[in-house]
This record gives C-alpha cells, structure tokens and sequence, in this order.
DNA sequence: TTAATTTTTTAGACTTATCTAAATTTTTTA
DNA sequence: TAAAAAATTTAGATAAGTCTAAAAAATTAA
C-alpha cells in the first residue's frame, strides 16, 4: 500500500525520469512538488526502504518495478477520471486536472477496471495523453511538436505538453484543438514564431506555444 | 477547509445525534469510528476551536451549523457516488461502501452539482437512505421499520437500517429488495420472528432482520 | 587546482492524528 | 452516601510529512 503523498512522489519521478536523466535530482523533485529539497531527501529515503525507488546519496533517485507500476497505475487513474469529467460530467478540459489530481488517489482496482469499461475503454485522455492499460503498457507515440515541422508541412494536432488551464484557453480562442489539420506556412528565425493556416486561415504562432503542440504528420 | 479525518469524525456525530441523545459521547464516538476515547477527545478539541462542534467535557459533543453543514454535504456526497457506482459501473449494493467512503471526501461543489446533473437528481442512494439536496435538506421518512408491521398489515420495503454487506447479501438471498410488496402472515413473542408473505411464498424472518427493513405503507 | 557557487544532506523542530498508561470525574450500586 | 465501576481526560510518545538553518559534498569557474 501508498499514501497519497507517495504516489505523487512516484508519479513526479516517473515524469522526470521519462525526459532523460537516469537519475532524477533531489532539487528538480522539490520544484515540480512544490516543497523543499531537505522534505524530498526524507521522503525518497522512505520510498527507497519501501523498495519503490532506488537511491543514491548526492545522485538521485529512479523507480524500481514497484514504484513504476504505482506510479503508471496513478497516472492511469488520472487520465481515465479526466476522461469521465469532460465526456460525461460535461466539464471543460482546463478544468479537469485538479479535480482529477484528487480521483486518482481513490483506491480500488475494480473501480478502475468498471470506470474504463464504462468510458468505452479510451485510449487518450481529453489532452491527447496516452491512457496506460490494465498492465502498465503506455503508448508513446508522441514524439514531434508543431516547431519540428518544416515549411509546408502538414499535420494534425493531436496532445498538449504543457496543461496550464491559460494555455489550454488560448488553444480553444485560436482553434488549435485536438484533431485540427494544421499546415505551416512560414518560419522566422528571429523568434522561432511560426505562420499556420487552419481551415483555410493564416495565422501566427509565437514558439512557445509551438513547441507545446504534439503533432502527427497524416 | 476539513480534512478528510474531520470529515469522518463530523459525519459520525451527525450519524449518532440524530439518533437521540443531544450529546454524543467520546467513547460512542471511539467505537463506531475504530479509535480510541482520548483520540477522540484530542480531536474532538480541536474541532471545537474551529468551531464545527459544541465541546464539554464529560458531557459529549454536538455540532455548530457550520459542522451540520460539512457532516451533510460529505454524506450527500457519499450517497451520490453510490448511485453512481451502481446505477453507471454496475456494482452491487453491497459493494459499495468503502469506495464512497474514499470518493466522498474528494472536494469539488462544480463536482457533486454536476455528478447529481448527471445522474438525474436521485432522491435516493441504493440502499434506500435520502440524498441530501445542495442547501442541506434531508428527507426523513423513513420512521417505520418491518418489525412494527401487526399482523396482516401490508408495506413496501423502502430502505436498510444495516448496510453490512452480509446483510445485504441475505436479502437478494431471500427477495427482500428495495420495491418489494410485503405482508405480515403471523408474529411470535417469543423470539420476535415473524412470517412474511413476498410474491405469494411464505418465509420467516428473525427480529434481527425485521428491525433493519425500513418500510411504507402504500 | 584552489576558491566560489550550487546542490544535497543532516539536525532539530513543528503539526496532525494517533496510541498507552495514569489520573480524574461521573455514574452506579450496595 | 461511600465504595466500586465506568467513562473521560491528561500526559507523554510515536509516525508521517513538512520546515529552517547549518553542514557537507559536488560542480563550476577563475
């Protein structure tokens, strides 16, 4: 069994982890938990005498099997439960994360296993984030972003990067949702701001919000 | 602002206050929620600074309007995941109970105004007991049990007083689900047994049972 | 390659919710 | 109504998770 706070300990290594280093540092963990980098040492000591992390003094820490299907499994639960606030309770996508942030500490595999059926076993969440599966699988299909793409290229929108409800926001006002056909028509190198056309209309994208767009080419 | 324990520890009041006593005592508190008598006095003081309860000592507690307040939107909360749970995930009603116990302290009013939306306003939970509306207004019909039926007196069985899921179970065993037309054929002082008659067959029920079957006329 | 800076850990303290054991108050009973 | 029993509270400890301040280790830079 975990604790709320320790699953979200896990699930943060779990993010960091999966962006590069192999060990994920005791400072990087303070600022995403929004605590302090001595309350991170005490924790991941705790976790690593519960086997769900490995830890190396003034290195890091990384999930070992355990702490990875903790943290998959929350990350599941999230994702599935946001699926059920937007598709069903009619909520919108930037207003999802917190709430889903509390459902999925609820603890009962059953619960999960009823939830997916019931929600027609959904491969993404309303972010365009993979669901894993009952077995901790995840897809990971997601590897470019709309500033990787040349002049001229075409793709589709299918995920966001980052989930700040501002910029899920600014997404909806510009109709870059989930699904939209997107062409680039011009890049500056100045700064990296991009000229899309969608549905037939020109329009200007600064890099930060390109580089927080996940796309598929087709 | 509650915390989950404070929650649970306000519900039980509420639960134990209206049933009798203005003051519910610290040791009937210990018991139904698994603690001990100075845990509870400990707690109880601190509710009381935060002014959800009336405290004195060697006497008991009750709740301020503030405390009724959280006690009835947590069981409200608690009565709409379990129609939730049953009516949408298709759990038995002998299943739910210690999931709602999780999903009722999840904190959202847009949730529980949008989740009761959704399941079209129930007036009641699985097992019969009245979900509270948003401004705290609790039905309270249930004032008859079967055990006070005479003989040859007719009712519909409307509700559980007891939700343990053996309990449960028995009386999907013995046809004594919510809805059902029930009729009083002969009682018996001695053991307080009595013989029903459901859908034309004769059975016999304890007084354990018959006192824990709220019922209507009509 | 030593000094300065940054990162990480340790030490000691706080809060919440709990416990056991002892003390106190209330209630019961003889 | 005084003694015994039961209920309640207090005192002192513990565990989880956090904090600040200081010490130690690692990294960067001159």
């Amino acid at each position: 069994m975990s604790t709320f706070t320790e699953e979200n300990y896990l699930k943060a290594i779990y993010k960091l982890g999966h962006r590069g280093e192999d060990w994920v540092s005791t400072n990087s963990l303070a600022e995403i938990l929004n605590t302090k980098a001595s309350s991170v040492t005490d924790m991941v000591k705790k976790l690593a005498e519960k086997d769900f992390v490995n830890y190396k003094p003034y290195t890091g820490v990384n999930l070992t099997a355990k702490g990875l299907e903790i943290a998959v499994g929350t990350i599941r639960k999230h994702r599935l439960w946001e699926v059920f606030l937007v598709e069903r309770l009619d909520f919108k996508w930037d207003e999802v994360h917190e709430i889903a942030e509390e459902l999925e500490h609820i603890n009962s595999d059953e619960l999960v296993l009823r939830l997916e059926k019931f929600l027609g076993y959904p491969k993404y969440d309303p972010h365009g984030d993979p669901i894993p599966d009952r077995n901790g699988k995840v897809l990971h299909h997601k590897n470019r972003v709309l500033s990787d793409l040349k002049i001229n290229e075409e793709a589709i929108i299918v995920g966001v990067k980052e989930h700040a409800p501002s910029f899920l926001q600014y997404l909806e006002k510009h109709n870059l949702l989930l699904g939209t056909r997107i062409k680039v028509r011009n890049k500056f190198e100045f700064d990296h701001s991009l000229v899309v056309e969608v549905k037939g209309i020109e329009n200007t994208v600064s890099h930060q919000v390109a580089k927080n767009l996940y796309v598929v080419n087709e």
